[in-house]
DNA sequence: TGGTGCTTGACATCGAAATGTCATCATCGC
DNA sequence: GCGATGATGACATTTCGATGTCAAGCACCA
């Protein structure tokens, strides 16, 4: 359930509902922003995969705002597509200097969208084919799917594992049972949040015997966390 | 519970009655001020976390009033959306200028009304993306819904997380217990106001180690200040 | 195709943490 | 010193997370 939550940042409608469509189609959750602030919290609500930034935007231009994401220590992995209307391509150099991993002519076709999507997530997932996630003495592999805690293999069950990827790769964060039912199991399924409860515990079981689930952290009332620093 | 608070000021009865019906419902507390100087006595008292102002006013002008409001050091942060007759469009130019966050013109439907005063009040919410807010020697790390000292991690029950969280982003302003309790806890809560007391004792228990206690001041007959500067 | 074992999610229960209230003590201002 | 106000500690209650168990689902394999 990687890779599956698009942030469109567009003021207009009509291009927003295209895109919608397209990605809807093709099973991805699609968020919309008409500007830069109502992105801003989406972002941070949300965190998606990939954001679809037009270049054209009222208030904050595209680009600043891609600048700020990118400089972003939390949000700087974000890829972000841009969308430049016609005329305006000269500046797609600096747009990809603004860190931006791809952009897009306006119009385009659903199937170069869906393409282009594709293939920038293939890069920023299988970037680190061979580089495997580290946190501490935890090893992550996703390539090969497997944990490891100092070399030493470790026996998770693939729900188990997804939960360990997502927060590994959203570590410092706090989450709620929603959310991390909504990016591990997937949205649009019905699991009651308790399940949350039953799987973290099957992880840190898991993790014990290394000393590794002190990383997942309780906060009460809220959710879970997963943090290299020590709880609290 | 923030962003519940918001200060309508506006000379026509019907006009405020129409905002209070529509904003009642979505649970709002409305507040309403005729004039800027009325607005002005229900900033200090209140400190509203949005305000709607109508751009005519009898004496000052809400385009002033919102100047005033915008240059000051404690208010600036509050966002003002400006209600603007119709005909008057061509001033709202000026009126964002004068640092208003929106601007609805006259008539404007409830769910118009709604919608705006949401996306303005994420907005001003969110904020720093994920930046922590830092106060001296302490850190309160929203997204992680943590607290530090000097990188050292704090443990806080959510209330008193909650209690400091609204006083590090409300500092320097005396709040009574019943404010407090209306902000940290909710409107339409019956608690005690003696439980405020006991709250912030354990905040101050929590923060003492850290020499941090003498952030939060009592003042006496009020109630309790959050302030970088010494007691007095 | 039927069996076997692993995975998963629901649920009931237990226990710890958090919370609100009260009674008492301390302190401030007059 | 006196009254008012705040601080503190103890306590009862509630809330919420942790855990164990069970049944259903599913994959794999004979």
């Amino acid at each position: 359930m990687y890779g599956r939550h698009i942030l469109i940042v567009e003021d207009e409608q009509p291009i927003r509902n295209l895109v919608r469509f397209a990605l809807e189609r093709e099973d991805y959750q699609v968020h919309e922003a008409p500007q830069a602030q109502d992105g801003r919290l989406a972002i941070a609500e949300q965190r998606p995969d990939l954001i679809l930034m037009d270049w054209m935007l009222p208030g904050m231009s595209g680009l600043d705002f891609a600048r700020e994401l990118k400089s972003s220590e939390t949000f700087c992995d974000i890829p972000i597509i841009m969308l430049t209307a016609r005329g305006e391509e000269e500046d797609t150099v600096r747009g990809l200097y603004a860190g931006c991993d791809d952009y897009m002519t306006k119009p385009f076709s659903a199937a170069e969208l869906v393409a282009r999507i594709h293939a920038v997530l293939r890069r920023s997932h299988v970037g680190g084919l061979d580089a495997p996630i580290e946190v501490g003495e935890l090893t992550v592999d996703v390539a090969a799917q497997r944990v490891s805690v100092r070399g030493e293999p470790l026996a998770l069950g693939p729900t188990e594992y997804r939960l360990l990827q997502f927060f590994c790769t959203h570590p410092e964060r706090a989450y709620t049972r929603e959310q991390v039912l909504d990016r591990v199991w997937g949205q649009n399924v019905y699991v009651e949040e308790r399940t949350v409860d039953v799987h973290i515990r099957r992880l840190r079981k898991a993790l014990a015997p290394h000393g590794c689930d002190a990383l997942i952290q309780t906060v009460r009332g809220t959710g879970y966390r997963f943090s290299t620093r020590p709880a609290a």
